[in-house]
Order: structure tokens, then sequence, then C-alpha cells
DNA sequence: ACCTAAAATTGAACAAAGTTCAAAAAGGAA
DNA sequence: TTCCTTTTTGAACTTTGTTCAATTTTAGGT
């Protein structure tokens, strides 16, 4: 029985990222406590400590999955297919749009986690934000063939931060606050616009 | 001398902003330390609880004054009296992007500051934001005169909303990271597009 | 001046919460 | 079974915000 002890720890870190991934749903992340999660996985303190370095890096395993989920929504809302560029930028701002609402607290730890200064984000981090850039590529190369690559990627981090950024404030009730058909409404009012 | 002990608190109480201040500009809001402030002011560790209900309370003051000088720096831009309404708009979001960058930690803790859950927030907050609003609105109620009150407001929140997240990503050196001279291409080209 | 009661200040103690590590348990080879 | 290695455990350590009993200061009355 070589791999017994490898399984062990991977049932386990597979749980813990499970109970993780509750906790943050109900709670959000600044709720997320060691104690709870070991009671929840039925496992020591510090075996949480076996399977990962620390708090931090099972909370990064937790945004991993919510972040490819996000990627994923993304996609798909490109499968009813919209005919124009404008269009499918609008559908897919709206599913990053719904899926930060439905997915509040998971959302907002990709952002919340905190990160050691001066360290770049994980790979897997930059992957997924390079294929959610691509996503957003494709239909701006269709709106403006003539521009270089440089432009394009400009344009592409500029709409993007754009909307995650009427998603943020609009999804913050204490300051700003906004109904979620306005939200959209803005969504389309910027890339209706910006696309043009 | 009735009003002995009430100058002392005051004069704790800058003493404290002022401390605050210095320490989340030097390490950022998540350094923030109630021994070290009380060490700085010359204070005893419950001194701080005289004059401010938690930690909390003393970062909020620290932010009452950070917004303050935000909107200053928003307002200021303008005196150069830029001739058209759209570069009004890039000049104010430069301001903003500039504000942002300079004061960095600052910046970050109006919005990394722990909020009660479902709490709105503070009058001043409010009240800071709306004036923001307001320099926004006025350029745009020359280029659209003929919207109503309601769909400037929509296309206010989406034009701060849009920049704040441009800036917000783009000074994130963790993900994205972007040159700041490239930051002020996305505010200019999200801009001079909203705004037509 | 002195005394005294109320008010304010102090900092040691308390209560979380993340992390560590010596000791115990489990695993495996001879 | 025995002995050594690996793994797991949870009590203990550390840090940090917050509290509160004890001390000091204040202010009024004599």
């Amino acid at each position: 029985m070589a791999g017994k002890v490898e399984l062990r720890r991977a049932a386990l870190r597979t749980a813990l990222i499970a109970h993780a991934k509750a906790r943050i749903t109900a709670d959000g992340l600044k709720n997320l406590r060691a104690r709870d999660l070991a009671k929840d996985a039925g496992c020591a303190l510090g075996a949480i400590y076996n399977v990962f370095g620390d708090l931090n890096d099972l909370v990064l395993a937790v945004n991993a999955e919510t972040f490819h989920d996000l990627g994923a929504s993304v996609a798909e809302s490109l499968s009813d297919a919209p005919q124009t560029p404008t269009d499918q930028l609008i559908v897919m701002a709206r599913a990053y749009h719904h899926f930060a609402a439905q997915n509040y607290h998971l959302w907002r730890a990709l952002f919340d986690i905190e990160r050691a200064p001066g360290e770049a984000a994980p790979e897997w981090y930059l992957a997924e934000m390079g294929r959610l850039f691509a996503y957003i590529d494709a239909p701006l190369s269709v709106l403006h063939p003539n521009h270089d690559a440089e432009q394009r990627t400009l344009l592409t981090k500029a709409l993007f931060s754009s909307v995650h950024g009427i998603v943020l404030l609009g999804l913050d009730e204490a300051s700003s606050g906004v109904p979620a058909p306005q939200i959209d409404e803005m969504i389309s009012l910027v890339l209706s616009q910006l696309a043009s």
C-alpha cells in the first residue's frame, strides 16, 4: 500500500476545498476559520497544514475552481450564438455580472485574498485571466481588424476593467448599490459605445 | 478648566489619525496595529478606545480625510480649464488615477475597510461620492442635454465605475499591472468613446 | 491647602485565530 | 513481534484587537 497516505491526503485536500467553498459561500472570506474547517472535515487542526502551506493556499485552491467556473460561465454565454461582435461582448459581460451576483462571496474571494507584496499572481490565475481576455479579444478583432495586437490588448483590458468596475461597485450594497437590471444597462451602455 | 479633557482627547484624536495615516501610507491597511499606534502617539493601548470605538472607526476617520483630499484633487484638475466636456472628463479621470497611484495604500483603504454587513456607508462617504458624481455630471449635462436625470445618473455611475475599474486593475501589480501611461490611455479610450 | 468623590487613564489580562512542533499513533520491514 | 520511520495530532505559542479592574487625575467643597 504505497499510495495510501497520498490517497488520504488527496481526499482531505478535496474535502477541505469543498468545505472552504461552502464556508466562503455562506459567510464570506473574512469569516473563514481554520478551526471551523477542521471540524467540518473531521480532521485535526494541524492536518490542514499537512495538506496546504497555510489557509491562504487553501483559499487559492478554492479561487482556482471559482475562476474556472467563471470562465466556463462566460464561455457558455456565447453558446446562444449572438449575432454581432458587440452583442457577444454584452452577453459575456452580463454572464460575468450574473456569475458575480450568484456567487458573490466566492467571486469577492478572487480579489480579496491576501497576496504577498511584490509577488506575481499564480500561473493558473494568469492563465484563466488570459482565457477571459481571449474571449473578449475575438469579437474585438472582428470589430477592429486594422488594430494591431498592442492596441487590441489595451482595449481588451480597458473593456474588462470597465465591466469589472461596474459590477464591483454595482454589487456593493453599502456604497452605490445598483439594481441588477441597471447594472446590465450600464454594461450595454459602455460596451455598445466602446465597441463601435 | 471645563474643556481640558475634551482638548486632550481632541489632540489625541488628531494625533492618532495622523499616525494611522502614516502607517497606512507606509505599510498598507492590513499592517496597521493598535500597539504600533499607541507607541507612535505615546499613549496607552487602551487610550485608543477612549477616543475611537475601535480601530475601524479610526480608519474611517482616516478615510474621510483621504476621500476629501481625493475630491479636492479631482476638483483642482479642472482649474486648468480644459475646453470640451470630454476633455474635462478625461482630466478628472486622470486626476483620479494619479491620486490613487500617489496615495495607493490610503486609496485602497477606502475600499478595503471592513464594513458591517447590511450596513450603509457613512454619510460623509455618500456625500463625498455625491460630490464626485456631481463633477462628472456637469460635463455630461453639456454633452447630453436631452437626457433625463435618471439616464445621466446611470451614465455617471457607469463612467465612474469604468474609470475606477481601470485604475483598480491597472494599479494591481500582481494581476494585470499596467504602466501608468497605458492606464491614462485606457481612460482616454473609454471616455472619448463613452462621452460621444 | 486638604479631602473626597467622580471621571479618566492605564496596561495587564482576556479572547480569538493562525501556525508550530513535541509527542503519540500508524505504517512497514526484518 | 520488534524497531525505526513517517504521519497525525492537538496542546501550546504567537499575535492582535478589545476590555476592565485598579490607579491616577480632576474638580469642587470645606
